[in-house]
This record gives structure tokens, sequence and C-alpha cells, in this order.
DNA sequence: TAAAACATACCAACCAGTCGGTACTTATTT
DNA sequence: AAATAAGTACCGACTGGTTGGTATGTTTTA
């Protein structure tokens, strides 16, 4: 192999420690020997492709960030109409739920991370934008075609990415609680459909101020 | 002043400063130290009133509990039905967002610690049921007069929960982002008028499995 | 042989928690 | 009422352990 190669490998590999050395106990207790002990390395390896610890969640973000694009485009390409996209998005639940659902907890902590940390925050707001972009199309093309009412683009994307964060942060605190996979498929049920029982208004929403 | 009186002002001192220290840089990031600092005691002090920094939070945790009584009782007192109900909630969306906003920070960081430490986690769950429940009964009730469709109740309140804390997170994320107030009162409309412009099924609900 | 990819040893800082002791108050006895 | 005993509130130096980061040396590859 070469060096380079060797070289993008162990760096990998450290990344790769590090998102499930942080997911065991979070950022703060996981300590660089930790990790550098499940990565096989020593500490001076870590501080050879990394500058500091922040350095190293900062471009585990950026893999993240990554993963992100690739999701929404897929999810896109495969979604012609708002309610198949957010069947799909349900139906997605699942393995959000079970597979990344060691990495969730530290996927929030880097959330409250980034309400202190200035260059934290200004990775993960672009993540966040991202997916309220992605929300806000979908939701206008909703409208134009006639499929939802016209309400505010924005505050319905924003309420769209509460919920699967909300959900998320509940199955987080009580995983055994309920079958989130199902209560996924539900609310996304309820939100497509709305909960009152008669439509309260015409067909302008009844948005004030 | 009598001795046990001074005894229980330095522990409410102590409780207020280590609210304060929490929110400015998270748990872990509080040292004792800082926290006997800013009461203006010294570590003795601290450690005769608690057993632990852990045994603080826990004591944290029930003041916040009680609070949480509290504010569910006068907003059931104060609602007849679910609009107006939900109208309340999503106008104290301002004081929530703004006065309790820097304690924000730490009352998500203690869902996530909650996730890892079962301690925690029993208080949480508690308070989290608590509210699930408010919102099960009031959505019962809102069926029973005909105003909600027949979804599951229980389903409902998380989502009702997830926009809540889900909105919290987004406001925390990017408090200048949106006015926070105004999303709040547009999400709880959406939620109660639905999203779709038509009604996708008849009076029962679509939810399959 | 130069640079990349590590390893080893080490440090200064920090932190939760301990402990012996002090100042002051309350309860009990004389 | 005075003396004594017991208890409460608090101080601050200290400890054992941990952590992020560094300085320097060694091996491997191009």
């Amino acid at each position: 192999m070469k060096l380079k190669e060797k070289g993008a490998a162990s760096k990998n590999k450290l990344l790769k420690s590090a998102a499930i050395c942080f997911s065991k106990n979070g950022f703060d207790a996981a300590s660089v020997d930790e990790i550098c002990r499940h990565a096989g390395l020593s500490k001076g390896g870590f501080y050879h492709h990394f500058a500091s610890k922040q350095d190293l969640i900062i471009e585990l973000l950026n893999q993240w960030l990554e993963r992100v694009d690739d999701y929404i485009k897929s999810t896109q390409d495969s979604s012609k109409n708002m309610q198949e996209l957010f069947t799909n998005i349900a139906g997605k639940a699942r393995p959000v739920f079970v597979e990344a659902g060691e990495q969730l907890p530290i996927f929030l902590e880097l959330w409250i991370k980034s309400s202190r940390d200035p260059e934290l925050k200004e990775k993960t707001i672009t993540f966040y934008k991202r997916y309220l972009d992605f929300f806000k199309k979908v939701i206008n093309e909703g409208i134009d075609s006639g499929v939802v009412r016209e309400v505010n683009p924005v505050a319905a994307s924003r309420i769209i990415m509460a919920v699967a964060v909300g959900l998320m942060m509940q199955g987080l605190l009580d995983p055994d609680g309920a079958d989130w996979d199902k209560v996924a498929r539900e609310s996304s049920a309820i939100l497509i459909g709305g909960l009152a029982a008669d439509r309260v208004s015409g067909r302008k929403s009844k948005i004030r101020n």
C-alpha cells in the first residue's frame, strides 16, 4: 500500500473510532487516548492527522453533511409528490432509529454544542438550512399542485423539521416506550391529513398576524 | 436569621448559581469550584449541602419538575377547549423562548444525558410522560366533543411534544433566524387545521398498520 | 535522504471529592 | 442563668486521577 493511502486509512480509522467512542458517552467523556486505543494508533498519530480534538469533530461533521446531501438527493429522486415523499421519509424511520440510533445522541449533543460554539454553529446551520430548503421546495410544489393548502411554506418546513427532530428526541429518551417506526408513520399521516375533524376555515388557512 | 434558614438560603444560592453556570457552558464544563465562586461559598460548603455534583443536578431537576406541574395546571385551568389550549400554549412561546431561553440548552443537554444515565432518565421520563398524558387527555376530550377527528391520541400527543421540542431546538440553533413566537403560533394553527388541502379520507383517519 | 507516518514519554492544567479544623448556634444539664 | 455538650454551616488546602496537547525520537516509504 502506498504511504498516502495508508495515512488516509489511518485517518479514516480514527474518524470511525471517534464516532463510536463519542456515541458511547458523549463528546467530552471520550478522551483522545480512548479514541487512539480503539483505532489502534498512538497519540502521536492522532495529532499528526488532526490539529485538535475539535478539528476531528469538525471533520466528522463534514462527513455527515455529505451524507445529508446524498440522502436529500436520493429521497428527492424517488418521490413524485408530497404524500409519497412523506411516506418515503417515514418509511426510513426504522433505519434512522435503529441503525443510526447510536449516533443520535452525538448528533443532538452536537446541536447543543453548536449553540455555544460559533465554528460548529456555522456548520450545523448549513446542515439545518439545507433540510429546511428541501422541505420548503416540496411544500411549494404541493401548494402549486393543489395538494397542500396555502400555508406558510417556511413555517410548515419548520414543523416538519420539528416533528422529525422531536420524535428522534423522544425515541432517544424512551426507546421501548413505543413502536417508533409506527409512530413516525402515524405522525406523517397526521401531519398530512391534519388534526381537526372539520376544516376550520375555507381554502385559505386561518393564520393571523 | 436562624441557622437552618441560613443553610437553606445558601443551598438555594448554590442551586441558582449552578443553573447559571451550567447554562453558560454546559454541565461538564461548569466546575464545582466555579459554582461555588459564583455563589460566594467554598467547596466545603458545597459538599455540605450536596453529596455530589450529580446530586445537585437531580435536585435542580426536581425543582423544574414542580414548575412543570404548576404550568400544566395553570394551562389546564385557563383553557376550555383544544383550540383555546393550543392558542394558550403557543401564546406562551415568547416567555419560553426568551425568559427560559438560557436554560434551554441545559434542559436539552439533560435530555441527552438522561439517555445514558438511568437515575436521570427516570426523572426525565416522569417529566416527559406527564406532558404526554396531559396532551393525550386534551385530545381525547377533543375527539369526544367532535372537534378532533379520530386519531390515535398517544401518537398525536407525541407529535405535539415533537413540535414543541423540535421548535425549541431550532430556536436554539438559529435564534434570530425566525420570529419564533410567530412560528409557534403558525405551527399550532397548522397542527390544528391540518396540512392537506382536502381531507384525504373520510371521517375516520387513514392510518394503516 | 527527505518527508510522511507514526511511537513514547511527558507536562501543565483541571477537576470531583476529601478531610481536618473553625466559627457559630441550639439543646441540655447543672 | 451559666456552663457544657452537641450539632450545623462552612472553610480551604490537599489528593488522586484524568485530559488535551507537546516535544522528541524512530520507522517506513518515495
